[in-house]
RNA sequence: GGGAGCAUAGCUCAGCCGGUUCAGAGCAUCUGCCUUACAAGCAGAGGGUCACAGGUUCGAAUCCUGUUGCUCCCA
């Protein structure tokens, strides 16, 4: 049978998969087994599959197929959410393509709308997923809208209202314009932006040409103004006390507060007070008893209650008020500014602060708890560093702001009665009960279609909070089977960007619901971004297509590629180059694959001892990888057992060890070293399955079946005997071989050309005792020999500190020899010289661990050795 | 404005409790090879004042202080 010579995963991957899914391979029921389980961070409906999702998916997968691999119960639960503000402006923008008015629909028919959107295109994701060999359960997955996750929503928002947690009132909140509706704190990203900072003069009441300069970036809101403040201390503004000043344009006339608050350095010291619309303002009218006047309409054009401008949009306002104020005199000058503007998250609209009616929770009593577990480590952040903004987060957090005005989600639980009162509750005739036991007066009137059902949702992260909880029904029914099994689940992967959103909070709803931390590690993934650092964006189109990549390059080439370069909590910057090295691994590890399955045995031939001793080194080499890639794992340091990975193989496996035991061209191998390659190659591709699932499964059936009808069936290979005393004696091996090789390169000497070695030594302390034959092997020597003189007209060189020489057919070039033994020499006399300052030093030797000392003296042993043979070689050379 | 983190080879990073021939790895670069598994490969080579300035110490890439530059988070 012919086997390609480069390997093919687009005939591979495919194939594998259909065989897990049928095999149900990446089902998993509770059992008596060890439980390991992953909760996916849910994507969203909206999304397709992007580099972030592969880095993290990836990761995921590693670490469930090695926990598999272990004999642990693996369940990866895949799922996505429901995205409420995303999903709305999808349906809402297809709906006005088919020329409907979202207004025109009932709240019944929106939903069914969105729903309909949801079924076409709420997989692909996770369709796309399974092209990179995600091993999820899919027989369980999961939607934030479905029965089970919706139901256990409402019953937490009633749950933690009863408990008072839950709270409705008027707050300064982040309202977006374009999607109308308010959105939580988190939901804000700041972004500088170069804008005007503009001195507008306003008029004292009463007194002729007198005038106070306020300094601001919104001139708009000058309408909503109701105060002016100044800093008791400042003498500039003494005489304004008791006046009255002058909103220009409208002429109202409004009191002058004197607070701290004001920075007296910033803009004149003025400070113009709209409560309705800054968050610092709406505290100074909280504490003045100011008047509030919101001049906004929701979709950010100027209310009624502005008087100018009625209708028009809040930054052509911006314009046009500029011209009027200048035009009345009221313009002092215009500087040039940067500042911070807060933008939606989803709709990247400028963020209106504004008073609003909205449900609110109240986060302090839940944040105490939440940090006291990831401070005592009971939940590990991997990396470490992130608890720092965990803490900080935790200690200063502020109340929720969970409702928003959408239609897309589940819809609060509130009814209101009509007498502005409301009572929360499943359902209407609950609710009704609850309304009816609350009136003192039995007669009352009130019937059940008088209950009026909020008109809001929650917050999409409302649900995601649950997902731990909520993905096994365990808020429903907390003791079923499926949550007592799994829960607390083991890994969380996710981005540092969602630590508050989803990390903070999911912690806080397993404590509170299931007194018990929902996982035990948490490992932050890095940002993906460009070679150029630039985040990978659709409209920088930086990002290659993910899918497009894996039918280019193969899904383990990509995971490879991926993992390879991120270390945790560091962002990667990608480049193909990353990818190409994970395809140029697999076919490393393919042609060794045809190597060793081309070979032929013979029964008849007894095991030389240079294979041997191959077999025994490549052992203890591969059981002290394997101890080192455990310890990796243990730490989620994941990249870095790639990396151990990667070098056993290709180095120690394939550069070493194979070439070591290699028949010569055509011939036969002794079916005992056969055996053992075998043996080892199939550890090897179990070590590596968890890394690169497809081309292994892929060998393990080409190589040999040891039983199991899927690697994904057979155990991790785990460390066994390692002897230090031959792998010691083996790095000798190692430095004499790439010495020769060296030489070979220097000299030209063709690598068919047999040549002789001389190792200055007697045979009796033989260097390479137990590996003579190897080197012979590996240098292609004619001969090996042990003689305490050196051969005439022969190149040396020095292994540790013993003299090596190789004769030479033609003339050596004593001068080139010279320099070179010259130069080393100095380099060994600089390094003695520094070795010696420290033993001359008197404080080093007796305050110094015994140790360390002496490490210095074997130091200066060996460079002393070294020394007098260099100098040997120059008296001889220079004869 | 408040907080956190980072700075080591051309690039991406590792380097734990200060001490092993400690200045490393991978990629990239250069040189030579189509050597019967692999040119998606093999063999070899070059490349760094560990950001800067002080300090602690017998000893500092590692600990401390300051400076500069960058990144992230929060308001």
């Amino acid at each position: 049978m012919e086997i390609a010579s480069k390997y093919d995963p687009s005939s591979v991957e495919d194939k594998w998969y259909s065989f897990w899914l049928e095999k149900k391979l990446f089902r998993s029921v509770p059992d008596s087994r060890e439980p390991y389980c992953i909760v996916i961070p849910p994507p969203n409906v909206t999304g397709v599959l992007h580099m972030g999702h592969m880095l993290n998916n990836t990761i995921q997968d590693i670490l469930v197929r090695r926990a598999r691999m272990l004999g642990k119960n693996a369940c990866w639960v895949p799922g996505t959410d429901h995205a409420s503000i995303a999903t709305e402006a999808k349906v809402v923008a297809k709906l006005r393509e088919q020329g409907i008015d979202k207004s025109s629909l009932s709240r019944e028919e929106f939903i069914s709308h969105a729903w309909e959107w949801k079924e076409k295109h709420g997989g692909i994701i996770l369709e796309q997923l399974k092209k990179l060999g995600a091993s999820c359960d899919w027989e369980r997955t999961c939607f934030t809208m479905d029965e089970a996750r919706f139901d256990s929503v409402i019953d937490v928002f009633i749950d933690l209202y009863n408990k008072g947690l839950i709270y409705r009132g008027a707050r300064m909140i982040n309202w977006d314009p374009k999607a109308l509706t308010a959105v939580s704190d988190e939901e804000v990203i700041y972004k500088e932006v170069h804008s005007k900072l503009f001195y507008v003069r306003y008029r004292v009441e009463g007194a002729g040409e007198e005038w106070v300069t306020i300094a601001t970036t919104r001139p708009e809101t000058i309408l909503g103004d109701t105060a002016i403040c100044v800093h008791p201390d400042d003498e500039r503004y003494r005489s304004l006390k008791g006046k009255k000043i002058l909103v220009p344009l409208i002429n109202r006339a409004i009191p002058v507060i004197f607070d701290e608050y004001v920075d007296r350095e910033f803009g004149t010291g003025a400070l113009k007070v709209t409560p309705a619309h800054d968050i610092n303002d709406y505290n100074l009218g909280l504490k003045y008893k100011l008047e509030v006047i919101d001049i906004f309409n929701a979709d950010g054009t100027i209310s009624e209650a502005g008087r100018l401008y009625t209708g028009e949009n809040r930054f052509k306002v911006r314009t046009k008020i500029v011209k009027d104020l200048d035009a009345a005199g009221h313009i002092v000058k215009i500087e040039d500014y940067t500042n911070k503007v807060g933008y939606s998250e989803r709709t990247d609209e400028v963020i209106e602060p504004r008073i609003s009616v909205q449900w609110f929770m109240k986060m302090k009593d839940l944040a105490k708890p939440a940090l006291e577990v990831v401070e005592n480590e009971t939940v590990r952040f991997h990396p470490a560093k992130y608890k720092n903004m965990y803490r900080h987060w935790m200690e200063n957090v502020t109340d929720w702001c969970i409702s928003r005005q959408l239609l897309w989600g589940q819809r609060i639980p509130a009814w209101h009665l009509p007498d502005g009162s409301f009572v929360v509750a499943k359902t209407r005739p609950e609710a009704f009960e609850l309304a009816k036991s609350r009136i003192p007066d039995p007669g009352s009137r009130l019937t059940i279609e008088d209950l009026k059902q909020d008109e809001d949702v929650v917050d999409t992260w409302f649900s995601s909070w649950l997902w731990p909880i909520s993905v096994f029904d365990g808020i429903r029914n907390p003791g079923n089977p499926d949550i007592n099994y799994y829960y607390p689940t083991m890994d969380l992967v996710t981005a540092p960007e969602i630590i508050f959103f989803w990390v903070a909070r999911m912690i806080m709803a397993g404590l509170e619901y299931r007194k018990e931390v929902p996982f035990r590690n948490v490992y932050f993934t890095g940002i993906v971004r460009d070679k150029q650092g630039r985040k990978m964006s659709k409209s920088l189109g930086n990002s290659p297509e993910p899918v497009e990549l894996m039918s280019r390059y193969g899904a383990d080439a990509v995971r490879m590629g991926m993992l390879l370069c991120s270390p945790a909590g560091n962002d990667l910057l990608y480049d193909d180059s990353l990818v190409e090295q994970g395809r140029n691994f697999c076919n490393k590890v393919w042609n060794a694959m045809r190597l060793v399955k081309q070979w032929e045995t013979d029964p008849a031939l007894e095991q030389p001892k240079s294979n041997q001793v191959s077999v025994e080194w490549f052992d203890s080499v591969l059981s002290a990888a394997l101890k080192d890639i455990n310890e990796q794992f243990n730490k989620y340091r994941l990249s870095e057992a790639l990396r151990d990975v990667y070098k056993l193989v290709w180095d120690d496996f394939c550069a070493w060890y194979l070439e070591m035991i290699k028949p010569a061209y055509q011939q036969p191998i002794d079916s005992k070293t056969y055996e053992a390659t075998l043996g080892f190659f199939e550890k090897l591709i179990r070590l590596m399955h968890p890394f690169m699932p497809f081309l292994t499964e892929e060998i393990f059936h080409v190589l040999h079946n040891s039983g199991e009808e899927s690697i994904m069936q057979a155990s991790l290979p785990q460390p066994g005997f390692i002897d230090e005393g031959l792998m010691a004696e083996f790095e000798f091996v190692r430095q004499l071989v790439m010495s020769v090789r060296a030489v070979r390169s220097e000299k030209n000497i063709p690598p068919k050309e047999q040549i002789p070695v001389f190792i200055r030594s007697e045979k009796s302390t033989g260097k390479t005792a137990h590996f003579d034959d190897v080197v012979f092997k590996l240098c292609n020597l004619s001969e090996l020999q042990y003689s305490p003189d050196q051969p005439a007209g022969s190149v040396s060189f020095i292994v540790g500190t013993t003299e090596c020489f190789i004769p030479l057919v033609q003339n050596i070039n004593v001068e080139d020899e010279i320099k070179k033994i010259e130069e080393e020499l100095s380099y060994q006399q600089g390094f003695l010289v520094t070795v010696m300052k420290k033993l001359d030093n008197a404080g080093f030797v007796s305050n110094a661990p015994a140790k360390v000392v002496e490490a210095e003296k074997k130091k200066q042993a060996d460079a002393e050795a070294r020394i007098s043979v260099l100098t040997e070689q120059l008296v001889s050379l220079r004869k």
